[in-house]
DNA sequence: CGCACAGTTGATATTTCTCAATAAGGGTGG
DNA sequence: CCACCCTTATTGAGAAATATCAACTGTGCG
């Protein structure tokens, strides 16, 4: 028996908003159970037509796409709370791959019930387009990020965002977080090549902004990273919750 | 008296999903009047929380952000049938302004019925998710070519897709479409310099696989072209129309 | 006429990529 | 337990792609 919404652990962090009980109890009949998958597998495959859908509850994984020369471009990472499946629930194709980096347990819904959920719940139905705004929101600003910054602007930027997203989360601890993926993943994220990538990073390192190693990404001076990434740190506001 | 949309010109375009007449009828409610405006005029602004949303009746236009440092991030192209303003209707905040390149006639709706929406017609509301995945899905592929496409790849890949684009919707005669941009829009579409962006142009059509000049672009062999870009011509599937 | 903008072209500078080699760690089969 | 292999990270050197700079053209417009 799968747990129930209302213990969720998502629920109680501030990143996201809070669901009304009569919410949850919907979204219990929604949820048609967990699945439970280790460190490199796929979760779903671009161009397929899955039949359920998923909220990340704990790990995280990566979303990608390979192009016919066999590039890969990474479209961003997965953290937990995120939706995975809109593309595939309302077009029935997913445009990307999702593939589990870490171990992940995923709430799943069924897409069959997708449909109904629009009818019987307009205020979740809304919150589906608001997850959906927010993300395109987000991947407008990796377009800029890949095709305006420099290669060091873009890590420094890419690695405020994670930062930020994952102390909205609590997975930061004096200024440390996990950080489960490769050099080769930020690359592809970036529009970079793996070695540039390593230099970049070493010599952010060098300049004492940061270090990545073992998984555990450490920011020392997040105002000065945010600066060099030409962004800056708006405090992140709550998203819905799936 | 705006014109109805039971005799709205979209309607009847191929490109779109065809409403019910009790759908349309709920449209016209909804909307609250139409909007011309001429080339360069901004219709939404970045970081703006309009109270306003549109869709393209007919003309064209751009989509884009500029960063901290100046540079500019073009989104994607407007086209006929594009719905605007889904950013600032559920988040409360666009995340690139949006501006007429062409004369532009545009269909307005009232955000603060944007909500009533989705309560009162659910499918109306799956089809605005629906919208949203498709520009999820765009953007993906949009990442992957500044991401990993050369100069060349992405030049000939995005004039594909705009030609595409512009067929479904009846723009194309004899192998030619209006494209009222600026090799700077493309360019900036593309994170490519101007100067490049002008050679490799001027690559192609040395190749005689297309021209582009006097705001008209011609597509001599799109099967070649659409291999140099890597990627390969899918009849496009018909999208919501709001 | 003169100015602003879009496009074009050549020369040069810089960034980023590719290739190649090395090192460290984890896992596996013998 | 060791030898081997695979993945990841690292580093140097040279190559290629793309950016920047600068000059020039044509066109439309006040």
């Amino acid at each position: 028996m799968p747990t129930q919404c209302r213990y969720c652990p998502l629920q109680r962090k501030d990143a996201f908003l809070p669901l009304s009980k009569d919410e949850l109890s919907f979204m219990e009949k929604f949820k048609s159970g967990e699945l439970t998958v280790e460190p490199g597998t796929p979760i779903l495959l671009e161009g397929s037509n899955a039949p359920q859908l998923f909220t990340a509850l704990s790990g995280m994984g990566i979303r990608d796409k390979t192009l016919e020369n066999g590039k890969r471009q990474v479209i961003n990472f997965v953290f937990p709370g995120d939706f995975i499946g809109l593309q595939a629930g309302v077009m029935g194709e997913m445009g990307h791959s999702v593939e589990a980096r870490t171990h992940m347990r995923l709430c799943v819904f069924n897409r069959s019930e997708f449909y109904n959920f629009f009818k019987s719940h307009p205020e979740r139905a809304f919150d589906i387009t608001w997850l959906a705004a927010i993300e395109e929101h987000f991947m407008g600003e990796v377009l800029a990020t890949i095709g305006q910054r420099t290669a060091t602007q873009s890590v420094a930027w890419a690695l405020v965002k994670i930062f930020e997203r994952g102390r909205s989360l609590g997975m930061v601890t004096q200024n440390q977080m996990p950080l489960p993926y490769t050099q080769r993943d930020l690359a592809d994220a970036l529009g970079l090549s793996l070695v540039h990538t390593n230099k970049t990073l070493a010599a952010l390192k060098e300049r004492q902004l940061l270090s990545w190693s073992d998984r555990i990404l450490q920011i020392n001076d997040l105002e000065a990273l945010a600066k060099e990434g030409l962004t800056s740190l708006e405090g992140r506001q709550k998203r819905p919750l799936m």
